[in-house]
DNA sequence: CGGGATCACTGGTCTGACCAGTGTTGGTTG
DNA sequence: CAACCAACACTGGTCAGACCAGTGATCCCG
């Protein structure tokens, strides 16, 4: 077996048996390659191994730290491990969208198909609600809305599918931040393709409902891509992971 | 920012865009280390923080090679809760081929727009194995020749999801057998539109692609309701996803 | 023809050096 | 005395080159 490995599974196993608390130091490098009578690239094989696991995070010049969220087990990679993607891979937010599109499209077609009276009245309520409410203060009537239109497409699938895809979306930063800083002609277009789509859908025409809930889509998909061009001050996006500001251990 | 960092987040793009495939070889650290212009440590310290997120395997002596499972089979235990939908609920799996229509259809239209010489190699690869085979005795020829269109989108949502949703629908005893006992009338339609879709891609028309694969889907769906309706006995076969086994690198 | 030695790969480990952040410490200076 | 800054002693990050250890093809000999 290789020597590293069990060198990063030796630390795991301290760590995640509570030899280890959260946030703090561990042991140098190089006394861990002293203690461990190994060398120090061993050691630091085997730390990379643990960052890629989440379970530890290292600082230049500081030294490596148990990861705050790791206790136990990891829970975010739980809901997907398919989630690391997104770690500094904004690209892939803008994967996310290109398939949401579709399937979002799809369900305004099913949805304005197949809807009952019920699922009119849950689509209406969730409707005037999203337009008494000022988006910048809160966010979650859009979601009613949408996911009161997938549910009226009667496919449990794609609600299933899609609820995964909007999870993994709320989990970027731009995703959020375009969610609460939305410009103000921009919110005036979202509106008004909101207020289109309600109206295929009562209506029960599902091209045409199709085709607007792909559009609206595919533009906050092109708003969130302009904030990122715009390089906005506010938000610095980062190409590559970093770490946080410092968090002083425990101490 | 630091250089492994970048080595590793440069390396899992690559893998993640389909630029590698599954069990396909990565080049040595050496070539790496020459190739990037650094030192073998760095590439070995990447290597070890893809090889704790589960994105490679390394086997001494060999190499290091993606991960088979990296693409999908991550949600097959996340997935349990959904699975019970299956249960006496046969029109899930015409839901599930709904959406998997609309799906198919994108890959077969981003294929088609973005496949890279290398995707087309892989693609007319796997048609050419498709059409040598019988579909009686091997169903393998039809997903690998499907899995490389998908691939070939350069989405790696996509090919999630895409990859999660055939793995329920291998759950399935329908969706087998149509699989396994297609009529030989049908059977003649299915290799005309896979030849239909192959041309489309690599024509590069991305919506007559996209067109022949949701109209393949679709007509997969129906003769399967078809055979549900005439009450063919259906035949018990443990079914289980199996590992895709058909993905060969470009030696 | 069969089988074992050889050789050219692959990853695994070690060494020791130097670069680059961080924080402390102690001395100089206003 | 207080403020500041330079030196120092840490930390991780990178490099070079060497050697060990599996793997598999190839070649040569029995």
């Amino acid at each position: 077996m290789a020597i590293s490995r069990e060198v990063s599974y030796r630390l795991e196993r301290l760590i995640l048996d509570g030899g280890l608390a959260p946030e703090q130091k561990i042991p140098s490098e190089r006394q861990l390659a002293a203690r461990l009578r190994v060398s120090r690239s061993v050691i630091r094989e085997a730390l990379h191994e643990l960052q890629g696991r989440g379970v530890i995070e290292t600082r230049h010049g500081k030294g490596s730290f148990v990861s705050t969220m790791v206790p136990g087990s990891d829970d975010l990679r739980e809901q997907g491990p398919l989630m690391h993607l997104f770690e500094g891979h904004p690209r892939t937010l803008y994967d996310l969208l290109e398939v949401r599109e579709q399937l979002e499209g799809q369900a305004a077609f099913l949805a304005a198909k197949r809807a009952t009276s019920l699922d009119h009245h849950r689509i209406t309520k969730a409707f005037r609600a999203l337009e008494e409410t000022d988006p910048l203060s809160n966010a979650r009537p859009d979601h009613g809305f949408h996911q009161a239109i997938v549910e009226a497409s009667h496919n449990p699938i794609l609600v299933h599918v899609l609820n995964s895809l909007k999870n993994m979306m709320l989990m970027t930063v731009q995703a959020s931040v375009a969610n609460l800083n939305p410009r103000a002609e921009k919110r005036k277009k979202i509106v008004q393709q909101h207020r289109q789509l309600y109206e295929a859908i009562m209506a029960g025409r599902p091209a045409s409902a199709q085709k607007v809930a792909m559009a609206h889509v595919r533009f906050v998909s092109e708003s969130m891509r302009d904030m990122e061009n715009e390089g906005s001050e506010l938000i610095r996006i980062p190409v590559m992971p970093e770490v946080s500001d410092n968090q002083h251990p425990i101490g």
